[in-house]
DNA sequence: ACCTTATTTCGTTATCTGGCGAAATATAGC
DNA sequence: GCTATATTTCGCCAGATAACGAAATAAGGT
């Protein structure tokens, strides 16, 4: 039961929704999400950790950057399940659709770092 | 978007999800959730509300009570998905399946009214 | 009309949540 | 070791949430 209401509370924020597809695109990085979220980084980091505590993300590091990726179906006995109904709910949702395109433009070595603007 | 939290913010509390199961069996009016939730009447409607909110449920006045159940297929798009993940999650939970065996044994016409022990 | 039972609404309270900025931690390059 | 960048943790605040009891509303039986 906990099991459940951790996974579904994670998923009660449209921010976090938002994180998962963009997740579902490729691996980011915290600051990647930072500027497509336009949140502080303090506030994306608890998003973050909010998911992953409930199993659905996980975090690699990989030199200065952590990695963030969905869990595989191996590591979550629910991942599958959830962005099936996700996919099904939020495909076509204008937000969703302008940060998936938004995605495909940028560049970690943009945002991140040097060029701030 | 918003259809999506609302769903998500109406499954993240654990009363909320014994309810959904507990209509997954049969229809119930809302002293006999109470007696079952053991929570205030107030509490109860509360949960109903928000779960009524979110589509998932649906009332039907009938003499003195109101019958809550689950929404059809017809009557809304993500019920289905969502009970069957949540059959996933929980048909084994010891609170859950403590719920069904207290629902088969109980009578709302034990339970309301006169026989309030 | 009156009383009982069922349910909802209202007002209050304690706790949880999402947001921020600042400080702490970790890594890379000089 | 120092600096810059990336991320997390901490402390705070405003607004949401779950709980309760009491009052209001609805429907049935006498």
């Amino acid at each position: 039961m906990r099991k459940a209401t951790t996974i579904y509370k994670a998923l009660s924020d449209p921010n976090r929704l938002r994180i998962l597809m963009m997740l579902r695109e490729k691996r980011l990085c915290v600051c990647e999400m930072v500027d497509i979220l336009s949140l502080a980084n303090s506030t994306v980091s608890k998003h973050l950790s909010i998911l992953r505590n409930a199993d659905l993300i996980l975090d690699e590091k990989s030199g200065r950057w952590v990695n963030y990726r969905l869990a595989t179906t191996d590591e979550s006995d629910d991942i599958e399940f959830v962005m099936a109904q996700l996919d099904r709910q939020l495909a076509n949702d204008d937000q969703i659709v302008g940060d998936r395109e938004k995605l495909t433009v940028t560049d970690r070595f943009e945002i991140c770092g040097v060029a701030s603007g």
